[in-house]
Formats: structure tokens, sequence, C-alpha cells
DNA sequence: TCGAATTTGTGCGTATGTATC
DNA sequence: GGATACATACGCACAAATTCG
């Protein structure tokens, strides 16, 4: 006994998939047309869409009104969180500038700031009152003119309130930590938060993704400290399959047994 | 002009999406039938069920043939990659076991190595030859009996060959880091680069995903270090929805200045 | 235990809208 | 303008699993 069958429409995906994941069919490379497709395989318009469809939801079509479905790029861009050098660039580019030319994309941005009050769960992860101000920036970067990251960062004003550091974008200085450092408070450490999720409507829009397909982001929530003080927060959001993380972690020589590893 | 209004699918997904999240409809919940949302909204049975299939990829729902659709538990798991304290569980718990019963889990895992010449992929990753042996091992993690995480780790057997701790799983001591301390080999770093894509048919097999939805995992691919030699390397999946990874990176006091920034 | 009703899963055919070529 | 191709939408039929009396 073989297990069951697998219903039609999967028989589609499974074999349009291989053929894009093996290379066969290229990035740009236009898919036979629904007809064609259904002439080959001898099923309904209903099974060809849906597979499409599924397809689109993975991230490996995108479908052209008029024109026909094509491979899409999945070339990623690659963003690299270390401790080596972070506080080395000090007036220089941004971590994203960085990395987006080394893939041969040219950096952009857009950015606006404003001073509002605490929501209770960015209240909490900078450790402060909710209601309590901070200056809210609001990023969007592209590379080659296409988006390919948001951000919202959210400073206690607090700490940079009434300095020339105040607005992120209007100081002499780029970069929290330089900022940071401009005004005495020393980052000594910044926690990662990663999860992936279906894009919010808003992400979609912003990041000119396809609103059909359902397409996957990784959000990640970042939080920088200077000793047990978070300084900055921020939520960052990238086209889920058009980035890699990378992060390098020293590991500490040695201390007394205790409990903890990476699994 | 306000914008083209969205197709009604669209608008089913979105009103359903938002009851999710909101709270309204709550986890285990079950949602109308279709025949119900039919005649709610008086949409013919392809829009309904078109509606119900973005919301079974988003991961919000799933759907149980001759019962209904029900909305998705959504809790999620941390793990946590740090340095400090790194070292200091020898022969203790993981951390797949420890982050576990944090959340009130039942941590339990499979494991089966065995000896393989390296893949070029692999080879490259780990610094070796293409054809070096390695050691390779297969490990699925499960909580509360459901699986929840799969790891293939990668060792050259110039390494670890013909010592106690050879096989990962026989020998006295657990954990890359302490094995490795054991025979004499300092880890001082490990690098993770994840992304996020659909799962493979085997992924969603080993994972007991739902196959019709097509959904998404966390990839992350862990390489362990001593000094410039790579002395492990691991892929590891996660169901994307299910897991949050945090980063705790420090930043290194000063240096001249350079270039490098997180952003 | 059995059968009937219910509910989702898979599948077929068709029509119309809209963008592209 | 006409032909082509995908996007949206309607209605129907049957299979398969569950639920419940």
């Amino acid at each position: 006994m073989t297990g069951k069958e697998p219903p039609n429409y999967q028989r589609v995906v499974d074999d349009l998939r291989w053929r894009i994941l093996s290379g066969e069919l290229a990035p740009g490379d236009k898919l036979p047309t629904e007809k064609e497709l259904q002439q080959r395989w001898g099923f309904s318009t209903t099974i060809i869409k849906h597979a499409l469809t599924l397809l689109r939801g993975e991230g490996l079509i995108e479908g052209r009104r008029g024109s026909g479905n094509y491979v899409r790029d999945r070339t990623q861009l690659v963003r690299r969180a270390h401790s080596r050098d972070l506080r080395k660039r000090i007036g220089s580019t941004s971590l994203f500038a960085r990395d987006s030319e080394a893939v041969g994309k040219r950096p952009s941005w857009e950015s606006d700031s404003k001073k509002i009050p605490a929501a209770p769960r960015t209240a909490e992860r900078l450790g402060i009152q909710p209601e309590d101000e901070v200056m809210y920036t609001k990023y969007r970067y592209l590379a080659d003119g296409i988006p390919i990251q948001l951000a919202y960062s959210y400073e206690p004003l607090t700490i940079t309130g009434g300095t020339p550091v105040e607005y992120p974008e209007q100081g002499p200085i780029v970069g929290v930590i330089a900022r940071m450092d401009f005004i005495g408070v020393a980052i000594d450490r910044f926690v990662e938060e990663i999860t992936t999720r279906p894009a919010m409507p808003e992400e979609a829009d912003a990041l000119e993704l396809d609103r059909r397909g359902g397409m996957w982001v990784i959000a990640v929530e970042r939080t920088y400290f200077a000793g047990q003080t978070a300084v900055e927060t921020a939520d960052i959001v990238f086209p889920g399959d058009r980035y890699r993380l990378v992060y390098e972690v020293p590991v500490d020589p040695w201390s007394p047994p205790d409990e903890t590893e990476v699994s």
C-alpha cells in the first residue's frame, strides 16, 4: 500500500515548483499559459488556477494580468548584525546602505519623525510609563527604487529630548549608536526578537507586495541598551523571502556550570 | 476619488482576519460554516471557499473536513541565542528543553546519526573538501508530542573522529560546546543565518503542517567556530509562526571610526 | 452499529472584467 | 481595435470525514 495520491492541483504545484527550484524555469521566465497547462494536464481551469494561486502564495511566481505568469526574482539581501565593528561607522553609511551596495543595489530611504505618547507595548519594551513621550520615526528603505524594508523606531525623550540628536534624521550624526555616543550614552548591547507572519495589508502596500497571495514577512523587534536602560526600540519588517539575517554571537570563554545551550 | 475597492474575497478575508486578530474569535473557536458565510455576505461558494483558502495560507485557521473551520492556536515558543552563560550548562539540559518547559510544554526528541561524505554546500560551510567524511545527525524535537523543530547537523570527522564524543547522542556529554570542550576544542562563537520560505513537502510532513495552505518555515543555518575553524554546522527548521528567535548581541566599547550600523 | 444530515475538500464549466500585446 | 491572458465571480456535483440521533 502506497499512501493516497495527492490531489490534482497539488501535482501541478509540485511539478512547477520543482521546475522552478531546479532552475529549468529561471527568474523572469514566463510559465505556460493557463490554457496550455489545462491542455497539457487535461485538468479544468479551476485546478490550474488554484495551483497557480498556491504558487503565488509561495512567492515563486507572480501573475501579470493580460500577460502571463512569471517566475519571481528571489535574490536575497543579506543583513548582518554583528558585535564586531558595530561602533566603527560614526558619520558613515548605514548597514542597510552597505548591504545593498554589496549586492549591487542602489540604496535610498525615506523617513519621518514626530513626538508621540508611548503605546503600552512600546512603554514596556522601553521600560518607561505608558503615555511618556517618545520620538517616533518611520522609515522606508528602497534598493534600486524597490521598497525592501520598513522600520518604526521609538526613542524615549527622557534621553534625547533637547539634545542635538533629538530628531534622528536631522542632526549631524547618523545611526543610533553614534547619536547616543554623542550625548554620552554608551550602548553596550542590543536584543533582536524575530518571527515571521503574513504581511498586514498596510505592510503589503508599503512594500508593494502582491496582496493576493498572502506574502509573508520577517518581523524583528530590536532594542538597544546602555546598561540596564533601553534607549531605542524598533519594529523592522522585511519581505520574508527577500532577506537573510545574519547574527554572529561570541561565546564566553568559561564560567561555572549552570544551564544553557543553543540547540 | 477613493482607490478602487478590493475584490469580494478580500473583503471576507479582511473581516475574518480582523475578528481573529482582535480576539473576537479565539483559538479553537469554530468559524461560521461556509453556507452561513455565503448567506451573510450574499457571495457564491467560490468566493467564500477562496477566502478561507487564503486564511489557511496565513496560518490563521485550519479546516477540518466534515466538521468546520477553526481558529488556529498561534502560541509561540521562544528560542534564545545568547553569548552569556552559554558554556554553563555542561551535562545539563538543552536550550530546546529549557525553552519548552518555560512555556509549560513537555520536551522530547528523536535523533539518528551516521557518517556520510560532505555535500559541496556543507563542505563549503565547514571549510573542508567535498567528500570529506562528516558525522550527520538528524533531529526532530517535539513539545507535548507535537513536532516543533527539525535539525540536520554536520560535524567534520577530522575533529571528533575516534573520540568519545564522535556520536553526538551516544557519548556521555550533551551539547556541541560541551562535547568540543571535552576533546579540547574551545568554541568561541557561532554564526546564524536566518531566512523564511515555504515548507518543503518533506518538512511539512515531518512537522505535521497542513500541506494545502503552503505554510512557511524559519530556516536557520548555524555554524560553530573555534577560532577560524568551523566545528559544526546545522540546518534548523521551525514552523514559522510558532517560533520567536531571540538574539542578544554585545556591542564593542569602542574602536576607530569606519563603517557599520544596524539599520 | 448504522444511517442520515452536515460540512469541508476536490473538481468541472462558464461568464465577464481588465490589462497587455 | 482585436486577440490574448489573467482576475474575479457564479453555480453545480460529488467525495470524504465528521456528527449525531
